[in-house]
DNA sequence: GCGTCCAGGTCTACC
DNA sequence: GGTAGACCTGGACGC
């Protein structure tokens, strides 16, 4: 079953697709040689399915349910999953006037860059966030690979879904230590998930949130396991860019671009990109991944 | 193959 | 408010 999503004129699905890490974490998968981007949805009903995103017509997003039919509400659903995911909804317009008024950024509305993929829930952003802390990018898609096949749902044999809190809130520390290799950070997984499966706690409303992003930034940082980081590359899937997200690999490539390999302390780095403004996060982080757009994707 | 060192963010205790 | 040390894993390195 195929359907079809339309998208803004604007959009760039294969950047948006490599605008990060997020598409080689399960549950995404990029299909290089058939160009799609895999994926297994969960509904709220529970029910999963596996879907393959292509972008063939300029104007439109194709979407193949591979293993399922749909109900009519289920597709809207699964629609705005996708949307979601890709940030479809979102108006980076005043963005893109901002980075047309910076010679060094003009490549940026040209290419439709800016869009940060993201999961469907807030909740998968930021259990992989702090997966992502302070170990390498190979540990992170082992831990994430864990949580997938060993709490997600199996379809098709092969794939899986990302795991409903519920199913973390279940385990047991020393599981989430040994079997998903989540380390120290297992406590704060457990402590999380069990927040939002008894109802304490509701992150989803985070990305429809009116409050001003210091206050949001406050309730992301209460969360343990996230700090200064992981909030501030939070924030940026949830459409504000105010705060930075610095760490050591985006640190060394500001050296490399812009104090010929010499060092300087963070507080250089935020003074450097405070003319721009309420966008000053998502200008930084396509700055230090500017190489990735010098190659034809997908790679 | 084994042991040691180090890098990578966050938390907590302490000053 | 700032700082030191612990947390845990995997890779690099030397033996």
């Amino acid at each position: 079953m195929k359907v079809t999503i339309p998208v803004p004129s604007d959009f760039n699905f294969w950047r948006t697709v490599y605008s990060h890490g997020w598409c080689s974490l399960q549950p995404f998968e990029v299909k290089k040689e058939e160009g799609t981007l895999r994926r297994v949805f969960e509904f709220s009903s529970g029910k999963v399915l596996l879907a393959e995103i292509s972008h063939p017509a300029r104007s439109a997003l194709t979407i193949h349910i591979v293993n399922s039919t749909t109900t009519q509400k289920e597709k809207q659903e699964l629609l705005e999953q996708i949307k979601t995911c890709l940030r479809l909804d979102e108006d980076y317009s005043e963005f893109y006037r901002e980075a047309e008024k910076h010679r060094s950024f003009r490549w940026v509305p040209k290419l439709g860059a800016g869009r940060l993929l993201r999961a469907p829930t807030v909740f998968e952003d930021v259990v992989k966030m702090i997966c992502t802390t302070n170990c390498s990018w190979a540990l992170t898609e082992t831990m994430v690979e864990n949580l997938c096949k060993k709490l997600g749902y199996l379809i098709l044999d092969t794939r899986y879904s990302f795991p409903r809190p519920e199913s973390i809130a279940d385990c047991s520390e020393k599981f989430l230590r040994k079997e998903i290799r989540a380390g120290y950070r297992s406590p704060y997984l457990l402590e999380l998930s069990k927040r939002i499966a008894k109802g304490e706690v509701n992150i989803e409303e985070w990305r429809t949130s009116a409050l001003p992003t210091d206050e949001l930034y406050k309730e992301v940082r209460s969360v343990k396991g996230v700090g200064p980081y992981a909030a501030a590359n939070l924030l940026k899937l949830l459409g504000c860019y105010d705060y930075l997200g610095i760490d050591s690999w985006c640190r060394q490539k500001f050296f490399g671009i812009h104090k010929n390999g010499r060092k300087a302390s963070d507080r250089v780095i935020e003074k450097f990109y405070e003319p721009f403004g309420k966008w000053r996060g998502l200008f930084f982080w396509l700055d230090v991944t500017k190489h990735w757009y010098e190659k034809k994707i997908p790679f």
